[in-house]
DNA sequence: TATTATAATATACATTTGTATTTTAGTCAA
DNA sequence: TTGACTAAAATACAAATGTATATTATAATA
C-alpha cells in the first residue's frame, strides 16, 4: 500500500540512502539543497512529501533528525578466532576483528564470531571461510548446532541430548559422533548466525 | 602505540559508541553533556582529548561531526523476493525487505538480495532460507555462483563457460547441468555475500 | 473552470550546535 | 614549587540547521 513517488522524490530519497551509507549520518536540508542546487524551501517540500509518504520519519526538530521507518542497528560482535569444524583444532584467543550484526538478532545476548575451517558441518551448509556467529552460553536444543569443547578443543557441532548423555554429531558422516561418554563435552554456545564473503 | 583513556574519557566514548549503535548518528556536545550531568565545556576538553589520542576524528565543523576513525559504512540492499536453488520457480518482485552489508563488500555495485529455496546447491553450503546479496550485472568467472535467467526463470548455479557456451551446474548431482545450447540464459549477477539466521 | 499536487525560489527567524574563553581545582611528576 | 594533565563549570558567540511563510509556475484532474 505505499505510495509512489515522484521521480524527484525518488531521486532525493536516493540520495539520503546513499550519503547515510557514506556518512554514517543523514543529510541536512541545505546538504540536499547543495546536491540537487535546489532552494531550501523546495528540498523543505521533498522532505515533507517523503515523510507523509512514509518513507521517512523524523525524530523531534534535531539537526540530521530524519530517519528511515525500518533502519536497523548494529551490534559490534568480536571475532575471536578459529574454530574448526572436523577435527576441532584451534583455539579462542583475542578480538583481532569486528563484525557487525543487526541487534534484532542478537537481541542482546552475549555474542562472538568464529572463523570455520573443515568440512564437517558442510551438509549443513557451513564451509570453510564461513564466518559464525555463536550466542555464549545459550541452552541448545536437539539439533541446534553449537560450538563446543571437546576435551579443550573447540569444534562446531550438531548437538543431541538423550537420558542425560550429550552427543555431537557431524553432518559430514566421514566424522563420528562424539558422545560425553568418551569426551569432556563443555557447550560454549549456539549459533545465532552465519555470515560468508564470496571471494571477489 | 594507542594512547591510553582515562576513566572518564572512556566512559564518554562508550557512550558516543552506544549512542551510534542506537541511532545511527553521533551525539551531539550537548547530548553527551545531559548524559553525564556535565557542562558543555567539560564534555569539549573530553572530546578534545579523545581526537588527540586518535580514538574520534573530525569533519569539519559540522553538527554531529565526529567520527570513529575506522567505522563500518553499511549499503541498503534491497530483498528483491525469492529464488529457488533447485527447479528455478519464482520471479523477482518488488522490494520488500532490506539488509545491511559492509560496504568494503558492496564496493558501490549495484546489489540486491534473495531469499533461496531449494536444495540444488546445498553441497557448496547455501541451503534453504539462506538470503544471498548479488552484485548485479557483474561478469562471472568460471566457478563463481550466479543468479541467472534460465528461459526467463530464476536460478542460483555454478557458472561455466567454455568455447562460448555457458554452462550453469548444481552443485547438488541429483540436478542437471543446464546449457546455453537448450536454455535461454541471462546472467542477472554474482554472488558475492551470504547471511543465514539460525532460529531462535 | 477550479482544484490539487508537484516543483521551485526567496526570505526570515528561532533553535540547535560547535567553538572559544575564562576560571577553579585536584593530582602527579620533574 | 612549578608545570602539565585532567576534570569541571559558566558564559558568550558564530555558524549550522530546522522551520515557517509567501510567491510563482506547471501539469493533471474532477
Amino acid at each position: 500500500m505505499k505510495k509512489e513517488l515522484t521521480e524527484k522524490q525518488e531521486r532525493v530519497l536516493e540520495f539520503i540512502k546513499k550519503f547515510h551509507t557514506n556518512n554514517a549520518m543523514m543529510p541536512t536540508v541545505r546538504e540536499i539543497a547543495k546536491n540537487f542546487e535546489l532552494s531550501i524551501g523546495s528540498v523543505q517540500q521533498h522532505l515533507r512529501a517523503l515523510l507523509s509518504k512514509g518513507f521517512l520519519i523524523k525524530r523531534g526538530s534535531l539537526s540530521r533528525g530524519i530517519d528511515f521507518p525500518n533502519r536497523k542497528t548494529f551490534a559490534q560482535v568480536p571475532v575471536l578466532g578459529t574454530v574448526h569444524a572436523g577435527t576441532f583444532l584451534e583455539q579462542i584467543e583475542d578480538a583481532s576483528d569486528y563484525i557487525y550484526i543487526n541487534t534484532d538478532v542478537t537481541r542482546n545476548k552475549k555474542c562472538f564470531a568464529l572463523k570455520v575451517k573443515g568440512d564437517s558441518m558442510e551438509p549443513s551448509g557451513i564451509v570453510e571461510g564461513d564466518t559464525i556467529v555463536v550466542s555464549k552460553g545459550e541452552l541448545p536444543s536437539n539439533g541446534d548446532i553449537v560450538v563446543a569443547l571437546v576435551d579443550n578443543e573447540s569444534a562446531v557441532k550438531m548437538f543431541y541430548k538423550e537420558k542425560g548423555k550429550i552427543f555431537l554429531k557431524s553432518t559430514n558422516p566421514k566424522y563420528p559422533t562424539l558422545s560425553s561418554d568418551d569426551y569432556k563435552i563443555d557447550i560454549v554456545g549456539k549459533l545465532i548466525y552465519l555470515v560468508r564473503q564470496y571471494k571477489n
